[in-house]
DNA sequence: ATGAAAGCGCTAACAA
DNA sequence: TTGTTAGCGCTTTCAT
């Protein structure tokens, strides 16, 4: 192993020399030893001690990504395909900045805080996190923290998200333009962005001209075997019911698909489906899902960027951005 | 912060009792300080730097992830669903042994070995990458390695993958013992993994009694765009062509299954489907998908204890296993 | 523009 | 059973 102070002998100078070069701080160095010492830095092929750097107070340069682990359950995992995109962007964006990524699946917040502290990360990017926890983490860990797709009651949270609102918004619009009246918003839950999304399902209705709509916010079980039960019992009549189901996410409404084509209901003929997300699925699924586009490389480039900006001290850094959505239409709905 | 020399000056004792307390090194220390410590160590909320541990030389505790980066490339993020559970699994195995994961996305073996050595990792998975850049990564880092799902020519690297072959054969036993004679195996390459499936094929057809066999090896492109042209001019006549489509994974062979409906052509009527990995998407499509089973956390964990075993020194760790696969019937396939 | 020296928190060899 | 001590490689302050 290659140390600064092997450089600096070779060279012939000091190692604070060699420190001042590999940091960049030019003005402390002559033109002549710089080029010397990058030289040398290159055919010796020197590499830094992170556990030196940490120690003497350099920074850590690591990034802590805290994904909460939902209690034991894999079917979230699979469930989330997204989280995948969602963890590559975010390590490529961070390595970019020449800092590492240190990922770890947590069950709780305090075991969050713990690696943290145990790392000294210099920033920390949260995903998967209810409100509470959210909070948790953030008052009890002194670095800056960005959490991805939370919703705050105040808005001194750091947090990039969707426009959840206007996604649910602009889907039930469009259903509303072509013709359907009684249309079921159907997740898993009523919280953060679920909750926002079915909100703007609501607006979306009374904001509508006829007045003669029907809506529902329908909560299925979030476990698979609970859920495939529920479905048994209603989906039956789900198409007599409703003119169009409109999904919180694509991984639901594609798995609805599967099982209206079991039970006979045509989709699109007789029941529309829309999802949410735009995951690979919907493409690939058939009949194509109708669905919210939103930009998960995006999500990932903006969270890393914003944490970076708290890292270097910015001030004025905005506190919830909520990325833009768009419709993408395709055959799972249709003119009523 | 809590130092450990905070907690010895708390107890009346000197650091390196502390030490040996945290390290569980109780032969050296009384009962009663080993109690007296652990309390304190707790109470006052102790928190080891990672930065002085790797400096001291006490092992980095860092486990590297390198995953292959395919040339800034995206669509194969989203294809393997599996690199997500992958990781996660990876992480939680790690973990629960007091390690912890650095992962890194690379394009180049060579980033990816600067990325160990500047961590002074302790040991290093490396998933995604060819032969080549395996043993690459293998000959230019003296940590531990374990691979998962790569090929060599010996079998003097640590890898971990699946029983490729069986696969490949068992499927094609099936395919066979239910009427089909005219077999296509579709992958986009034929090299590693792949290969090994298709020679399972192969096999599978030798040793088949009915002579009258005709199977064929087809070469999809990798990228989506020139793969849906490429499905454009052949698809149309495949059903004619074959009895039977079988996929070198799951996602392709989902896809396929739209792009068949599209055409009018009935799975499995007019033509058998099969995949292999048995991801989520299998269970969703319709017609479900029969497939090959694999077990990715088993995979995760089975690649995490062997790097252990090698970290600790075992000297008769396996070089290559080759976990089980199983077959999965559902409805893509059809007796002829 | 360059260097000397202190010290970050911890571990491990050695002493007591 | 417990303590003393010498670094690990780097950054940073303060001299020069």
């Amino acid at each position: 192993m290659i140390r600064i102070k092997d450089i600096a002998e070779k060279a012939g100078v000091s190692p604070t020399t060699v420190s001042n070069v590999i940091h960049g701080n030019r003005k402390k160095v002559s033109k002549e030893t710089v080029e010397k010492i990058e030289k040398l830095l290159k055919d010796m092929d020197y590499i830094p001690s992170m556990g030196a750097r940490m120690l003497a107070g350099g920074g850590t340069r690591v990034i802590g990504v805290l994904v909460a682990e939902p209690d034991g359950e894999k079917h979230h995992a699979e469930g989330h395909s997204f989280a995948n995109i969602l963890i590559r962007s975010l390590e490529l964006e961070i390595y970019r900045r020449n800092y590492y990524m240190l990922l770890h699946f947590t069950a709780t917040p305090e075991e969050g805080i713990q690696f943290a502290a145990t790392w000294n990360v210099e920033g920390l990017i949260i995903l998967g996190f209810g409100t509470a926890d959210s909070i948790r983490l953030q008052s009890s860990s002194h670095v800056p923290i960005v959490s991805i797709d939370v919703y705050y009651d105040d808005e001194r949270m750091a947090n990039v998200g969707l426009d959840d609102r206007n996604g649910g918004r602009i889907m039930t619009e469009y259903l509303l333009e072509t013709g359907h009246r009684r249309i079921a918003f159907v997740s898993d839950n009523d919280i953060g962005v679920d909750h926002e999304r079915w909100r703007g399902v609501c607006e979306a209705c009374e904001a509508y001209s006829d007045k003669k709509v029907h809506i529902r916010h329908i909560i299925i079980p979030e476990e698979r075997r609970s859920r495939t039960e529920y479905y048994e019992k209603y989906l039956e009549g789900v198409s007599g019911e409703y003119d169009a189901l409109f999904f919180a996410s694509d991984y639901y409404a594609v798995e609805a698909l599967a099982l209206l084509a079991d039970i006979g209901v045509r989709v699109p003929e007789d029941l529309s489906v829309a999802g949410f997300d735009d995951t690979e699925s919907a493409r690939i699924c058939r009949p194509t899902l109708t669905t919210v586009h939103q930009d998960v490389e995006e999500k990932a480039e903006h969270a890393v960027k914003k944490l970076f900006e708290f890292i270097e001290g910015e001030r004025k850094v905005s506190m919830t951005d909520r990325l833009p959505v768009t419709l993408v239409l395709r055959g799972s709905v249709k003119n009523r």
